[in-house]
DNA sequence: CGACTTTGACCAGCGC
DNA sequence: GCGCTGGTCAAAGTCG
């Protein structure tokens, strides 16, 4: 259906052009010879007023046509990236019995210097606004707030006025299927909440997918979350064991039932730095930032899926496995690189944007080229990944989404390095 | 007054 | 079984 829409929009613009062209020489052409009379020359202008007003309204057919086909197009990639995710957990899943255990590599060690942000990019050049970084430099909770008023400028089309209501509804929804999510087996012993039981298996499936499709990012930023694009909702905060700072759990707050939640926490040697781990994949239409966001951790979370599935230490998109990596090659491109440190047996991928550029100019020549680094998780390796690195770049190249993601990440990063404002003091 | 955040409580998983 | 920990819920509080 997407398809043929695609070609009516393709037919009208063609026709289109024709109106243009004959509105532009048709009046023209009669105009200029010498001597017209007054009768003809309003007959023109009427003439040329009709052809106007059907140019507007073809335009603004147009204009329909096109949101309608670039929300289109942002369904079917999402789909289509959750198609993918599924075929290789069906893949993966069945040869590797992944255990659910929770990542532990929130605490890497700090880092050098550099300060990212995530996402904000892509909003500051299509709003041509620098007040990103700076907006999300808040306290707590108006960050979120302001978070909140960015999207709902930002995204017309996602419910705006019904959105409180559905968060409500949602809210309980969420209830229901989060309970099923994390606790799908015993919860049937203990409370009688789940009547949903045919729901469950697609549940569970669902809850597997999130919870295989986890990455987190580190960033620099004084603020108490990255601009990603989406609304999120806080539901908890929790202090952790071996981290004086607490975690904030948050959940997607754009449409009713979307699986998707993010942690953030700061690291506990290195108060800058904020992690945010990102579980599942939006079912709903994203803007452009949340969706490189989104497209991004779905790129890492297919590759830490290939990564667990495969042997060798080789994955489909040419990564190689940690062990080599680590021990050396890549490693000059990141003097204070973080050894990974306590991973898990969770597959889970870590963008690591701390190393931040300190030439703010290179990277934005060549974004691909940042410090930036993806330590993938893996039950038999972990995997740290160099951007910079031949092998990567094989395989990232792969996906021009992910390649945008990650230069919109980046290019950010300089956009914000340079206006840091003091930090502020959290709760 | 509704929407949203905060925070104590609850629950499950895990290790001992 | 017990205690610890992480994740989530939901009532209460806060905010606009
Ligand atoms: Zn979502």
């Amino acid at each position: 259906m997407d398809s043929r829409r695609f070609d009516d929009g393709r037919g009208i613009g063609l026709d289109l052009s024709m109106k243009i062209s004959q509105a532009d020489c048709t009046p023209v052409a009669s105009i200029f010879p010498v001597k017209v009379s007054n009768a003809d020359k309003t007959n023109q202008m009427t003439e040329l007023e009709a052809e106007l007003k059907r140019m507007n309204a073809e335009n603004q057919k147009l204009n329909f046509m096109l949101k309608d086909m670039t929300k289109n197009y942002n369904s079917l990639q999402m789909h289509l990236m959750s198609l993918i995710q599924k075929r290789q957990l069906a893949h993966g899943v069945a040869q590797n019995q992944v255990s659910d255990r929770v990542e532990e590599n929130m605490r890497l060690p700090a880092s050098k210097d550099g300060r990212q942000f995530i996402g904000a990019l892509s909003l500051s050049s299509l709003e041509s606004e620098p007040a990103v970084s700076q907006q999300s430099q808040s306290s707590e909770g108006h960050g979120l707030r302001e978070d909140r008023v960015k999207d709902s400028k930002f995204l017309d089309n996602q419910l705006p006025s019904k959105k409180r209501k559905i968060n409500k509804l949602y809210q309980t929804e969420n209830a229901i299927s989060s309970k099923d999510d994390s606790h799908h087996d015993d919860e049937h012993q203990s409370k009688g909440r789940h009547q949903i039981g045919h729901k469950e298996s697609d549940q569970t499936e669902a809850t597997k997918l999130r919870k295989l499709s986890r990455v987190s990012v580190r960033t620099r930023s004084d603020s108490s979350m990255i601009y990603d694009g989406c609304q999120w909702r806080k539901y908890g905060q929790k202090m952790t064991r071996d981290n004086s700072n607490p975690r904030a759990y948050y959940r997607c707050g754009m449409a009713p039932g979307c699986p998707v939640r993010k942690q953030v926490q700061r690291c506990a040697e290195d108060k800058s730095i904020l992690t945010t781990t990102y579980e599942g994949e939006h079912n709903h239409i994203l803007n452009p930032v949340a969706m490189a966001m989104a497209t991004t951790t779905s790129a890492a979370a297919r590759m830490s899926l290939s990564n667990s599935t495969t042997s060798e230490g080789m994955n489909e998109f040419g990564l190689r496995a940690a062990g080599t990596q680590m021990a050396g090659t890549q490693m000059p491109f990141f003097p204070g690189l973080p050894t990974l440190s306590a991973f898990s047996t969770f597959p889970a991928v870590t963008l690591d944007l701390t190393n931040g550029p300190i030439n703010p100019v290179q990277g934005l020549m060549n974004p691909v080229s940042g410090n930036m680094q993806m330590q993938g998780q893996a039950p038999f390796c972990n995997n740290q990944i160099d951007v910079q690195s031949g092998s990567m770049m094989g395989g990232l190249r792969v996906d021009p989404n992910f390649t945008a993601a990650l230069a919109a990440a980046i290019a950010n990063s300089m956009l914000t390095a340079g206006s840091q404002p003091a930090m502020q003091s959290k709760k």
